[in-house]
DNA sequence: ATGACGGTAGCATACCGA
């Protein structure tokens, strides 16, 4: 079976590159961030004459999550278990691909770097700490479960040099600061392996790259998008592959999707 | 340090992003 993240950047904006990519890599589960739009302004029959049903956690304007899927989804969580959030970030499905259940949950996890405007505002670094520190416990609890579990999405967390293009340039970046990445290992260190990683020890593996700035060209990119899998999961793990066709054709997200193939 | 570029709301320009 096939599943992927992509941080599409509005689904709406997007639809056109987002259905050509489903046609032709034809992924079972989809984990989609940043879809900024509600329940009704969402493509959901569009989504079904390509084959797919959805489930989706909205937002006007910001954030918003969803998930794909080829079989019938049931939801699970709206939104992180144990933390008050006004931002939608968090949606946790089980549905069945290539004969077996999966719970999959798509995660935006907050960028935590202050408005531009207002460079000594930290509430949105608090934010996000806060948010990881949900996140952990309720990884915990995933990982008791006897299902497969995909933890897939926008992480915002900059792990190593290894993933990014010049990490001087980034040390005090809220993606990179030992704190955060601190909080997304500890998550790892609970149980859940870093696909790409497992599968490429040295490789880029970049997932985004800004629009400013000829940064695609120029490769400079960063590695932010994670697919997270729990041991039942990691066990079957086949393929892990960032698929940049979609980031180099037109009206692209800044993001790209991350696939994995996993054995059923 | 700043702004680049793109998306949304809503109609000019502000906010957000990584």
């Amino acid at each position: 079976m096939i599943a992927a993240t992509y941080n599409v950047n509005s689904i709406n904006a997007r639809m056109e590159n987002l259905a050509c990519w489903l046609r032709e890599k034809s992924p079972d589960i989809v984990l989609l961030q940043e879809i900024k739009t509600e329940y009704d302004g969402f493509p959901f029959f569009e989504l079904q004459a390509l084959g797919y049903e959805a489930a989706i956690l909205g937002q006007k304007s910001y954030n918003g999550v969803a998930v794909l899927s080829k079989k019938k989804i049931k939801v699970i969580e709206e939104g992180l278990p144990g933390l008050k959030d006004e931002q939608a970030r968090y949606l946790e499905v089980e549905t069945e691909a290539g004969g077996e259940v999966w719970r999959a949950a798509s995660v935006y996890l907050p960028n935590g770097n202050p408005p531009y405007n207002h460079p000594d505002d930290d509430s949105k670094y608090v934010y996000k700490l806060k948010w990881m520190d949900a996140l952990y416990e309720h990884a915990k609890d995933l990982l008791q479960l006897s299902r497969p579990v995909l933890l897939g999405g926008d992480f915002n967390v900059i792990l190593t040099a290894e993933d990014v293009y010049d990490e001087k340039a980034f040390l005090n970046n809220a993606l990179c600061r030992e704190e955060v990445r601190q909080k997304l290992t500890a998550i790892r260190y609970l149980g859940f392996y870093d696909a790409f990683r497992l599968l490429h020890p040295q490789e880029k593996g970049y997932t985004f790259w800004d629009y400013a700035g000829q940064a695609f060209p120029a490769d400079n990119g960063m590695r932010i998008d994670y697919m997270m899998l729990s041991p039942q999961a990691a066990d079957r793990l086949l393929f892990c592959e960032v698929d940049k066709d979609p980031r180099r054709g037109v009206k692209p997200s800044d993001h790209t999707p991350l696939i994995v193939e996993l054995k059923s």
